[in-house]
RNA sequence: GGCGCCGUCGCCAAGCGGUAAGGCAGAGGUCUGCAAAACCUCCAUCCCCGGUUCGAUUCCGGGCGGCGCCUCCA
C-alpha cells in the first residue's frame, strides 16, 4: 500500500522489511488523566492502519504501543491523589482499556509501561551505548544528550540546528542543560520522587527513551519498518527517539513515519493543556454511541485536521444507521436466483474500496465507495419485487461489506451496542401483535400508540408487505 | 522570526491536469391506514487575483482567511 511518511514527506510504497510481518511502534498515552477524543482520534486512526495492513494487506502484525507511567505529570498527580504512581497509573491504563475497547480498537501484541523492570533495564543499557558513542554528559547527577555530536539531528522535524532557538521559550524542565537544545536521557533523583538505580544513578528515565528502548527491545534491531503517532509528536519527541536509537546503534531507527493530525474543538487543538477536552465518557454521557463516534472520527483523512462537534456524531450516526438498515435488510433476503451481474458489480466494489484505503488510508474514500455499493443494492432489492437479488447475491454483498468492516471497524462496534434489546423481545412480539390486531380492526388510534409507546422505550417498529419488523433506536 | 498545513454544496467530506464521489440535512415523487425504511428526481464550476496549458478545483506566483510546530502535548 501506499503511505505517506513524514521522513521523506512524501507517498511512498510500503511493503515490510521482511516481506511478511510488519514491526510498528506507535506512541500511546501518558496515563495521568484519562484520554480525550483527541488522543483517541490518532489511536484509531493508527487502528485503522494496523487493520488495513493487517486485513486487506495480509500481513502479520507485530505491534507495539506503550504506556507513559513516569514523568513529571504521572509523578505530581499520583502525590495529588496520595497514591503510589504505580497504584495511581494502573487506574487510567484501565481506563485506558476500557475506552478502546468501547471505540472497537484491536488489542496490540505488546502494551510496555516505561517503568517496567525490562525496560528500565533496555533504557539504562541504551544511555550506556550513547555515552560510549559520545553522545552524553553529566550534570548534577542527569544524564544529557548532546545534540550537537549528531549532524543529521532534526531530519524528521526538517528543522535545522539554527532553527532551535536557544534559550527562547522558558524550559519547564528544571535540570541544568549546556545546551537549550539537548535533552535529558535520565533525570537525577529530586526528593519524594519515584526512582530507580540500574547504572545511570539514581533517577528516572527521560519521556524520550522510553519509546526508543522499548521499540528496540521487543521489535528486534533497526530498523523497524513504521512508527506512528500524532503530529504533535514529530518534534521534539521523535526527532529525539532517532538521535538516541540511531546514536545508540548507528543502525536507522525506523523506515516509515506517520503521524496523526490533530482534532480540533473551538478552532483550536483539543489538549489536556488547554483544556478544552471531551473524553469517551464525556460523549456516552450525551447520548450518543461510541460506533457514532469512531466512524466522525475516520470520516476525515487522518492527514487533515478534523473539527470535532456533536453536529458531525449526529451525522455519523444518521450513516451509520443507514448503513446498519441495509446490513439487517440483507440478511431478510431468502432464496431467489443468484445474479451474475450483481456479483461482478460487489467485485469491483470491493476492489474499490481496497485501492482506496491503499491510497494513504483514504478512508473517506472508501466510505463513499461502499455507500455507493449499498445504494445500488437497496435499489435492486426494490426491483421485481425482490427476485433482482438472491440469497447467494446477498451473501457476496455481506463478504463485501464485512470485508469494509474489516478495516473501519465501525459496524463490529454497532453491533455489540446493541447486543441487548431495549425490551425484552417477547413483549415487543406480545405488542407487534397486538397492534396488527388493532390494525386489522382499523383502530389505528390504538395501533398509533403502541408504535408510539414502543419508540420511547428506544424500540422502533417498521410495517412491511411481510409483516412487522423492530429494530433498536 | 523560522518551518509547515488547510480553504470543495446549508453541514461533514473525497477527488488534485480532461471538465465536481459519498454521507447528513432539504424539496418533490413512488410505496404506506398513517408513519418508518427503501428507491427515483432535484440541490456546487471548487476563497480571490494573476500566470502556465488545447484544457486548472487540480500546477506556479501573489493576496485574503483558518490552523499547527519551533515548549509538555495524540
Amino acid at each position: 500500500m501506499r503511505l505517506f511518511n513524514t521522513l521523506t514527506r512524501t507517498e511512498e510504497d510500503f511493503v515490510p522489511a521482511d516481506g511478511t510481518t510488519v514491526r510498528m511502534y506507535t506512541c500511546g498515552l501518558t496515563v495521568y488523566a484519562r484520554g480525550h477524543i483527541g488522543n483517541f482520534r490518532t489511536f484509531i486512526s493508527l487502528d485503522v492502519l494496523r487493520r488495513a495492513l493487517r486485513h486487506q494487506e495480509g500481513y502479520a502484525m507485530r505491534h507495539v504501543m506503550n504506556f507513559t507511567d513516569v514523568d513529571d505529570k504521572t509523578i505530581n498527580a499520583s502525590q495529588q491523589a496520595g497514591m503510589s504512581l504505580r497504584d495511581y497509573t494502573d487506574l487510567y491504563i484501565q481506563a485506558f482499556r476500557d475506552d478502546c475497547a468501547t471505540l472497537g480498537l484491536e488489542p496490540v501484541e505488546e502494551n510496555p509501561r516505561a517503568t517496567d523492570d525490562a525496560n528500565l533495564r533496555a533504557m539504562v543499557d541504551m544511555i550506556a551505548q550513547l555515552k560510549t558513542h559520545g553522545h552524553t554528559y553529566e550534570s548534577d547527577g542527569s544524564t544529557y544528550f548532546r545534540i550537537a555530536t549528531l549532524p543529521d539531528y532534526g531530519k524528521l522535524a526538517r528543522l535545522d540546528h539554527e532553527g532551535i532557538q536557544a534559550g527562547v521559550r522558558v524550559d519547564t524542565d528544571t535540570y541544568d542543560k549546556q545546551d537549550a537544545r539537548d535533552f535529558v536521557l535520565w533525570k537525577a533523583t529530586k526528593a519524594g520522587e519515584p526512582t530507580w538505580d540500574y547504572g545511570c544513578g539514581p533517577g528516572r528515565p527521560g519521556w524520550h527513551i522510553a519509546c526508543s528502548a522499548m521499540a528496540l527491545r521487543l521489535l528486534g534491531e533497526g530498523p523497524i519498518d513504521i512508527h506512528g503517532g500524532g503530529i504533535d509528536l514529530i518534534f521534539p519527541h521523535h526527532e529525539n527517539e532517532i538521535a538516541q536509537a540511531e546514536g545508540a546503534t548507528g543502525r536507522q531507527f525506523s523506515r516509515f513515519w506517520v503521524h496523526v493530525e490533530f482534532l480540533h474543538l473551538d478552532h483550536k487543538k483539543m489538549s489536556k493543556s488547554l483544556g478544552n477536552v471531551y473524553n469517551v465518557q464525556d460523549i456516552l454521557d450525551r447520548g450518543f454511541k461510541a460506533s457514532a463516534l469512531r466512524y466522525a472520527l475516520i470520516s476525515v483523512h487522518y492527514r487533515k485536521q478534523l473539527t470535532f462537534s456533536f453536529e458531525i456524531l449526529t451525522q455519523a450516526d444518521a450513516a451509520l444507521t443507514r448503513l446498519t438498515d441495509f446490513l439487517a435488510r440483507i440478511d431478510r433476503v431468502a432464496g431467489g436466483d443468484a445474479h451474475p451481474e450483481i456479483a461482478s458489480r460487489v467485485t469491483a466494489a470491493r476492489e474499490e474500496f481496497r485501492s482506496k484505503i491503499a491510497s494513504d488510508l483514504n478512508v473517506p474514500g472508501g466510505l463513499g465507495v461502499m455507500f455507493e455499493l449499498l445504494r445500488e443494492m437497496n435499489a435492486a432489492m426494490d426491483q421485481e419485487g425482490g427476485r433482482a437479488l438472491g440469497a447467494a447475491d446477498a451473501d457476496l454483498i455481506r463478504e463485501a461489506f464485512e470485508e469494509f468492516d474489516k478495516v473501519l471497524g465501525v459496524v463490529a462496534v454497532r453491533r455489540r451496542e446493541e447486543a441487548a434489546p431495549p425490551v425484552p423481545e417477547e413483549e415487543v412480539r406480545a405488542l407487534i401483535d397486538e397492534r396488527r390486531q388493532a390494525r386489522r380492526d382499523r383502530q389505528f388510534g390504538k395501533a398509533d400508540d403502541i408504535r408510539a409507546g414502543l419508540e420511547a422505550r428506544g424500540v422502533i417498529l417498521e410495517d412491511s408487505p411481510t409483516g412487522t419488523r423492530w429494530k433498536r433506536k
